[in-house]
DNA sequence: CTTTTAGTGTGATCTACCTCACAACAAAGT
DNA sequence: ACTTTGTTGTGAGGTAGATCACACTAAAAG
């Protein structure tokens, strides 16, 4: 059950029995229910998530307006959070709720650095994970920035068609950064 | 001169003058005048750049408008490349251009990993820097959802008001995801 | 000094998308 | 079974910002 993450993590980096015990005992499992908080708006960030199950969303709610900004969407075999926060020990700005029943594996950030210190090569699975966030996150300013709504649709359904299917057209609107009327109209 | 560097790397971790010694001889020394393309659209990305003077831009054009889109600017003690193409040895989507006279020193790929495996200390470098440009990438898609062009203007001109002051309005209006002629109508 | 070339402002028009409003229906809670 | 809550479609009207067009100025380049 556990052994998710490590051929989570193997995919990237080599790990002995030893060195896997020595990782997974830095993690806890939690369960949580679909409308649940795992991160809420203006609360410290104790973890970082490694999802095994469920689905969640990485939002922003403008209190002004009641706006939804979806930066993200995670199902099982990634990883969310508002990271800034965590990372930082701040309050989060995000977000983050269970759109599903969701199981996780928790890494609070005392772990984690202890995991970077203790077993250095752990670092190179971080890098490679945070290296391919950052390009993702460059290809959605690219995408926001020279594509219309719909070709933004588009995008999202070659990229990830489980999710267009599994997700109410308002959630996906909300991701898109267009109204759930505009999407309403668009799709086909 | 090269020691720029060395503080860089410095202000996250601690070098011995052997270890930096063994950075140093990775990277080459190049310059570039302005209105040079360190970087073209279409081409292989052989090197990663780090800035020790000068002003570069990163870029999408595309074909078919002729318009272009600005993904960042760097300058003194930035990294900046078409990082996608580099890493993964692909051709290039993005263009990096110089806007002005830029002097750099120069990673390929191969000293790149080379450090990484020479060096450990230098993945923990390497993973700060990564999520600090990841973090970064994550406010400005956010900024995009969220804010008026007015708005994301006024909070460019908060972080970076140097770049404002040295850049044209065409080069900001085409990082700002605006027309020229809009940023026109608002400044002051 | 003269000629390009780059930068900027401003009007007029157009459009993709937003907002508000309502209706119908499915799903979930009690 | 009933009531609340979430999901979706669609009309009408409004607006931020795009596009096209032109004029003016400053700065390279020859």
């Amino acid at each position: 059950m556990e052994s998710k993450l490590r051929q989570h993590i193997e995919k990237l980096v080599p790990l002995t029995d030893d060195e896997y015990a020595f990782v997974e005992q830095h993690f806890t499992f939690k369960k949580f229910k679909k409308h649940q908080f795992m991160v809420q708006q203006g609360e410290p960030v104790p973890y970082n998530y490694y999802l095994l199950s469920g689905l969640t969303k990485l939002v922003y709610t403008d209190e002004a307006t009641d706006k939804q900004y979806i930066l993200a969407f995670a199902m099982e075999d990634w990883w969310d959070n508002d990271f800034q926060a965590y990372y930082t020990r701040t309050n989060a700005t995000l977000s983050m709720e269970c759109l599903e029943d969701t199981e996780a594996l928790c890494l609070s950030l005392d772990s984690f650095h202890a995991l970077r210190n203790g077993l250095p090569g752990i670092e190179h699975f971080f890098l490679e994970k945070v290296i391919a966030g950052f390009l993702a996150a460059q290809r959605r300013i690219l995408s926001l920035m020279t594509s219309s709504a719909q070709e933004r649709y588009e995008q999202l359904v070659a990229q990830h068609p489980s999710l267009v299917q599994r997700l109410p057209k308002t959630q996906l609107a909300a991701y898109l950064g267009v109204s759930r009327e505009t999407l309403s109209r668009l799709d086909f």
